[in-house]
Formats: C-alpha cells, structure tokens, sequence
DNA sequence: CTTGACATAGAACGCCTGTTCGTATACAAT
DNA sequence: ATTGTATACGAACAGGCGTTCTATGTCAAG
C-alpha cells in the first residue's frame, strides 16, 4: 500500500497542523514556512512546502500562492470571531430589586463576557446579560444561578418575554407580556402556571429577554 | 492644538484600523503594510508603518517587529476562537425516547452548532447538544425548544445533573442524580418539587448536563 | 531487480515586506 | 521669524519568505 495516500496523515503532517493550530492561537495569526520547519521539526523548507501541499490536497487547509503566512485551517466547526457575539455581563437580577439597565459606559467597562452565537439571535441590537439571583424566577424556568441575556429595547412586541418590575410588589420578574388595553398580562414561562394581569402604569418594562443560559 | 494628540485617532487611522477588520473577517490572517496601503488608500508604505506605530501606542494594536502581517488588533470584547467551544447539535431529546448519545462520526458530521465560552465549562471532555421536543422536562425548568448541552461521561458524580433514561416508563428525563445504594435518587431541578427512587438497574445514565440554554 | 510513487535534504532564486532615510508641507506656539 | 510637531512622499535597503531544482533515500508492486 502506498503509505499515506489519499485522505491519510503521515505523522509529520499531522505535527504541522498541530503546530499551525497551536501557533494561531498563542499568536492571533499563521505561521511562516520557516517557523513551521523549526516549531515542528522539519528538516528543510522544502519538506514544510511539499507537506503543505499535500495537506491542501486533503483539503485540510487553504493557501494562497506566494503569500506570507497565506494559509488558512479547514477546521469546519471552529468557531470564527465574525459569528459571535460577546455579550456583557453588567449585574445581577433579583426580585426584590430592578434590574440593572446599563448605559454604553457600562457595556464597556464590563469585566466578564458571554458569548453566544449570534446564529442564536433573531434581532440584533444592544444586548447585556445579567446573572439571576435567588429561586424567584421558577415560574419562568430559571433557576439561582442562572444568566439571562437581555436586549435594550424601548418597547416590547406582544408575547415577548421580558423583565418587569412591579412596583406594587416592589420585585422584578420573567414573564411574557402581553398588551391588553391598560393592563399587561403576565404570563409565566412555566405552561402550568396561570397568567396574571397588572396595572400598565404600575408596571415597567426594563427589557427584553433574548435568552437564558444555565450551567449544570 | 496638536491636531490629533493622545487617544484620538485620524480619519485615515480609522480607515487603516477599519479595513485591517474587514482583511481579517475575509482572509482569516492580517494583511501586509503594502495591502493596506492600497487598501486603505494610503499614499506609501512609510505612511503605513508611521500610523500603525501611532495606532500601536494608542493601544490599538500589538505589533510583532520586521515580522511580516506581524499585527493584532486590539479589540477587548472581541472573542477569540481559542475562548470558545463549538458543539455539535446531534439530535433532540423527547421524553418517550432514548436521548442520542452520539460517537465521532456523528459528532463531526453534525450540520449546526452551538457556540459556548470555554470560560464556562468547568470540565473539558466530549461536548454535544440536543434540542428538547414537548415540555415533558418542565420539573428540571427546560422548556420545549431548549437546547442541552452535554458531556459524553462513563460514570457520574453525585449531585450531577443527568439525562436519566427510566425503564420502565420508557422514557428519558433530567435530574440530579445521588447514587444510594442499589437505587438511585431523582431529584428534580426545581425545588418546589419533591425528589423520587428508582432501582438503579431499571435506569440508564445517557449523559451529564453542562449547560442549558433558550432563547426567547 | 527494476520501476515508480512517496519522502527527504540542501541550496539557491527572486519576489515580498517591514523599516528607514532624506526631504517637504502645514500649522500652532514662541 | 523661528521652533517644534504632526503629517506626507518616494526611494532604497536588508532581510524575510515562498518556491523550485537537483540529488538522494525508502519501500511496495510487478
């Protein structure tokens, strides 16, 4: 048998796309055929060359012909920076306090990010997440812990789920909203629970829920 | 006033700093200071490496010396592929049947994927995702349409939280998991709800939650 | 054994690329 | 008027870099 023929790495090539990988993501960019040769043991140019070529053949990575560092990975499911969306983490959302409503500053000075797909996002927009404190959101099938991610928006859609603090009840809550004339109607997240009307004026909505992230 | 001191940048360096983005997002490397001279419509190269040294002390790239494309942007809360996991969405999770538990054919071969922050997960290992079908897991707060994330594990810890496959009700649901003897404790993700037994050999484990998550 | 495909070495070629140098213009401060 | 700073241009240098060529080695098939 021909020893690597169609589709089948030799070991060294699958070093050098090891190296390729490795070196991209310590350095934000491919490396050079000579620092391919040294960082992955490679007697000559030449054998870099010869192997890169064979490794496009594979289809394992794209050149582009007489091009520094012209080389890019086919690794179909790697993520590409152009598909997320990097999502701050601004504060915490409890009920028994409005949750937080951040202005540019603070999406900036955020310390912590989510990242979500942005596939994973129908509408864009300003989007925040906040960390959900205490068991209070059961009813909209979020727990301690949780993270939900919320968009700015100046006004809901009927049947968003959104936050909505309540001032008579002095607490904030997930709930799908719905406009019925000067009420709002609740409705809990959680199908065996009933819906609930307030008072339009005694309710505020600070935002949209766009989605909910847990860890197990 | 000096024209654009500290901080500020040109119109031409927003330009250059600009069409560098768009290079990257087309061609997954940064370009050569003569692609963004013509690129960017500067008149010569030593304009080039003037303003990318003035960007550079700005802060708003890191340069590798006399390395060629030697640049990398500056952009904070920018992901980077390195921060992040690409999972594989394998098929979906009802109740009245076995979840998948997919091997590396199915993972690779996998048409869509769900992008989650490394930062979050606390164990590496074999990741895959399943969308949820009914509101059958309404007791572990998921919802119909959410979608888990899973880890491929032989063997649980305690407190866990699981897909469970039950015997004899046919059906698979998720809980925390306490080993107990020869039977295994249930313990549903919402507290209002009140833990219950099985025979250990009546249920199957078919995967560890990582992560949940929903959009609205 | 011969053949042919695959793998390897080393060196050289020539374009690519970052850098620098000399010169020049515009403008604000002195 | 002079000085200093920011900006601009074009050319040239030196080393970086991808490519190619020749010669050699290895191993399975015929």
């Amino acid at each position: 048998m021909a020893r690597h023929s169609s589709g089948v790495m030799s070991q060294l090539q699958e070093r050098i796309l090891n190296f390729i990988r490795t070196y991209e993501a310590d350095n934000g960019l491919p490396p050079t055929v000579r620092e391919i040769q040294t960082g992955a043991g490679v007697s000559s140019t030449s054998m870099v060359s010869y192997h890169l070529k064979a490794l496009e053949t594979m289809g394992m990575l794209a050149r582009r012909e007489r091009s520094s560092r012209g080389l890019v990975l086919n690794d179909p499911h790697q993520a590409s920076p152009r598909d997320i969306f990097s999502v701050p983490m601004v504060g915490v959302i409890v009920a028994s306090a409005p949750a937080p409503t951040p202005d540019a500053d603070a999406l900036r000075s955020a310390e912590e990010y989510v990242y979500i797909a942005k596939s994973m996002v129908k509408t864009p927009g300003d989007l925040y997440a906040l960390r959900v404190k205490g068991n209070s959101m059961i009813d909209a099938l979020i727990n301690d812990g949780d993270i939900v991610v919320m968009q700015k928006v100046n006004d809901i859609n009927n049947g968003d789920l959104a936050a909505v603090r309540l001032m008579d009840r002095d607490e904030t809550t997930l709930k799908r909203v719905f406009k019925e004339g000067k009420r709002l109607k609740l409705k809990p997240e959680n199908p065996t629970m009933s819906p609930f009307y307030v008072d339009a004026r005694r309710a505020e909505i600070q935002g949209r829920v766009m989605c909910v992230i847990r860890n197990a």
